[in-house]
DNA sequence: GCACCACCCGCA
DNA sequence: GCGGGTGGTG
């Protein structure tokens, strides 16, 4: 059943990898010593877990099971994807080493942070899920991306949850840019809370349908064979897609591993720990200008793997400073970590909280704000 | 080029 | 009121 792969946690730590704001649709299921990861792709579920030196993988695949004779293959394609997908053939230790010996704040971080690497994400996924990023939480986002998949997006199979095996869980792919593009998708999103990112997202879908039809997926793919600039470009004509958002999508699902998505909160750090302009207190807006100074001293920095050290940096901070991720037995993949503060403090942020709840029917409501007295 | 502002929702 | 922002306006 289980298949497994060499792989010190050094090079992937599962639980921070999976659960760190890249990719918003993992699922974990059973409870500490017995925990699983299982990710819907669009034929099969790709269930995994590790341990100290070891990456155990299983692939579910739907009703009408494979001969015998065919499950080998399915497997093979399966260990090909995990290559693919976590960028295996990148030697993480060896980033680390190059970005130590350039950096002083990064040598600083502690060794419970090892592990973080990028993914290589589907680009339609990823697209839609930033744009779901906006003035969002992960807790939130989370949410959202589940929705869209359970409304948009037949279930492949169900699989037993793990602690308790009469829970039957469904899973479900992601949409197709197709079941995303109709108009009523805006009305429906609202419905499931997406506020005003619903016409964003359909909008987007729709305009990538219109122009590539059934080649968008693979339109967005051919990006990775284009110029950061170029693509860039591309990606800033979707509605709801940003400069940030446009970066994430680069470096997450495109291949430009240079690219830093600059944030509110990369903006603090960068100020605070790297000398860029900026107030600490002030919510001082980021003007293009400004993202372009903190890109470039950044890259300058870190060099070539620039976007995949921010996200190091990015995910240590978070964790050190809040309790998303990381439950009170601080049961991370990771050997009991010390509780020792990061150097990169930043305000205390707020602790998301994890309650599944069902889509709020929120009634669409029109509030203009009241014109200031004069 | 840059500073505001509204926008959904959830949690202060 | 404010968030891992964006689009529209002045």
């Amino acid at each position: 059943m289980w298949q497994s792969l060499s792989l010190p946690q050094s090079q992937l730590c599962l639980s921070t990898v999976l659960k760190c704001g890249q990719s918003f649709r993992w699922t974990v299921v059973g409870t500490s010593p017995n925990q699983e990861y299982r990710l819907c792709l669009r034929d099969r579920v790709v269930c995994l877990k590790q341990d100290t030196a070891t990456l155990f993988y299983r692939t579910v695949l739907p009703d009408p099971q494979p001969s015998a004779l065919h499950l080998p293959l399915r497997q093979a394609e399966t260990l090909v994807w995990l290559n693919d997908y976590f960028q295996l053939d990148v030697d993480l230790c060896t980033l680390y080493a190059e970005w130590k010996t350039r950096d002083k704040v990064f040598s600083s971080i502690e060794t419970r942070f090892s592990g973080i690497r990028m993914l290589r994400q589907d680009p339609f996924e990823n697209l839609i899920s930033f744009i779901c990023s906006s003035n969002n939480n992960i807790a939130r986002i989370t949410k959202m991306v589940q929705n869209l998949c359970k409304h948009f997006s037949a279930p492949l199979l169900s699989m037993p949850d793990l602690g308790d095996q009469q829970i039957q869980l469904q899973y479900h792919p992601f949409p197709l840019p197709t079941a995303l593009a109709a108009p009523n998708v805006e009305q429906i999103l609202r419905d499931l809370g997406f506020g005003y990112r619903a016409k964003f997202i359909q909008k987007t879908a729709h305009m990538l349908v219109e122009a590539h039809g059934d080649a968008a997926h693979s339109f967005l793919l051919g990006l990775r064979n284009t110029s950061t600039d170029k693509a860039r470009d591309e990606l800033l004509k979707f509605v709801g897609v940003g400069r940030k958002v446009a970066d994430c999508v680069l470096l997450m699902s495109l291949d430009k591993k240079e690219v830093i998505p600059v944030d509110t909160h990369v903006h603090q750090i960068a100020i605070k720990h790297y000398g860029l302009k900026g107030s600490l207190s002030s919510k001082s807006t980021l003007t293009p200008r400004l993202y372009e100074e903190i890109n470039t001293r950044l890259v300058t920095i870190w060099g070539d793997y620039a976007g995949w050290a921010h996200s190091v940096l990015f995910t240590s901070d978070l964790k050190a400073f809040s309790s998303y991720g990381v439950d009170a037995a601080g049961h991370s993949a990771l050997p009991s970590p010390p509780p020792t503060p990061s150097p990169l403090k930043r305000k205390s942020s707020a602790p998301e909280t994890t309650d599944v709840g069902l889509p709020s029917l929120a009634k669409p409501k029109r509030r203009r704000r009241a014109a200031p007295p004069t």
